[in-house]
DNA sequence: TCAAAAGTGTTTCTCGTACACCCATGT
DNA sequence: ACATGGGTGTACGAGAAACACTTTTGA
């Protein structure tokens, strides 16, 4: 088969077919003082302006043909770095799925595939002071404004999805320094999921983890006011 | 704020920058012979002719401004009837994420939205017939060829879902008929799953969810071959 | 009457939940 | 010394798993 004729047909043709806008939109978590945080940004131009919004940006596609661009978990890491001032890959980052109601954007046909971020207590207080502009601000979830676009929508499925995986998977470990106590890691999965949780019981359900390897010891105490708590650390090869 | 002309500064901005081509791509599963079965069609066209691929096809976008085309549900939905020659919405249908690696498709920058589909194995004879073209075909996903593009780890994704989901929603139950008998219905749970499940307490597990009110008895029995079974249907309102 | 699948019983183990209690520390 | 949160013990119930058993049909 003849390579040139083929890619160049088809090319020509695909050309004529109009083309969506994608973007990536960033719900960016954190968690502190008892409370999962959103960071959203205000919007400075219609439509929507002055209202709080997610942060996002173009997928970068290049000329789309010799030059494709960048993979869209590279626009989000590269979107949210610039978002929060936080070296690239310094956070957690996992895929959403895409949002492309017609109408969602009233300017034009715009796709957008969402991603959530998780950032750590730790780093967050750099997170509004590296943004370039101060229109960047930690919200509570439970007492978020009404956001710009579907963003409310895309919100409310991150957070079901946060809450959902906490129990599945190591997510929470994202959300606690390096190393903690599991009265740290209790507060985290109290904050996300709005409930407390019995201290004894949580304890044990964390202490099996020890047992399977995914979680470790490490040496010392951590000072906490009264009586000091054991120290963990995140095993799992990330 | 001038609405007229910010939209239209906007609109000319947003012209020259290049976006990617948007399709959607349908893992369709279905389930008979105990065997868990995926559609894929085989490639009249390079790149990958002769390869087989999931089925898919381009997002309609309109002119992208006044009239924003259609919905990325709809589009799967549209593909999936067109495809399978099965009504609109006669099928389960639920969003994968998107794919949207630079290079996935050698013409030119394609970001694609998985969906996958559970087509019921009364309606699954009708498929390949009522396909235009004779290219459709039914695999076991066990021994199922390797796909063009990076379809192949679209088809594994959808896999890994279908079984991380089949224990945690009610998703089984679009892959038996209106009606059922538990062992029917162990046997999609053993296809999907790949592993024989132990029949008394499968049925004491399902009998817990007629007490919650999600399945219901149905009059009559179903003649099996041997003693007959009762009969059950799915009591959620969809 | 016999194989095979429907359906029941029983036992063991794990895990979530509730709650009472002891222990170590800063104030 | 005492309040506070770290850490332990115990007991109950639901459900997963293993497996022996009875019942009902078609061939």
């Amino acid at each position: 088969m003849d390579d040139e004729a083929w890619l160049k047909d088809y090319r020509r043709e695909a050309e004529h077919y109009a083309r969506p806008s994608v973007t990536v939109d960033l719900t960016i978590f954190s968690v502190w003082d008892t409370d999962l945080k959103v960071l959203l940004i205000q919007r400075k131009e219609p439509p929507f302006r002055g209202d709080w919004a997610l942060p996002g940006g173009f997928v970068r596609v290049g000329d789309g043909f010799d030059d494709q661009g960048e993979d869209l978990a590279a626009a989000a890491h590269r979107e949210l770095a610039e978002e929060t001032g936080l070296p690239e890959h310094s956070t957690y980052l996992e895929q959403l799925g895409a949002f492309g109601q017609p109408g969602r954007d009233p300017r034009m046909r715009i796709i957008s595939i969402a991603y959530f971020a998780l950032v750590r207590a730790t780093l967050a207080p750099r997170v509004v002071a590296g943004s370039d502009a101060s229109d960047a601000q930690w919200f509570s979830v439970s007492e978020c404004p009404a956001l710009a676009f579907d963003h409310g929508q895309i919100l409310a499925r991150a957070v079901d999805h946060i809450r959902d995986s906490i129990h599945r998977t190591n997510l929470a470990f994202e959300l606690v320094r390096e190393t903690f106590t599991i009265a740290e890691l209790r507060a985290v999965y109290e904050a996300v999921m709005g409930v407390p949780y019995d201290p004894g019981n949580f304890r044990r359900s964390f202490l099996r983890m020890e047992q399977d390897g995914i979680l470790e010891r490490c040496p010392g105490k951590r000072s906490t006011g009264t009586r000091p708590a054991a120290i963990y650390r995140f095993a799992q090869t990330r």
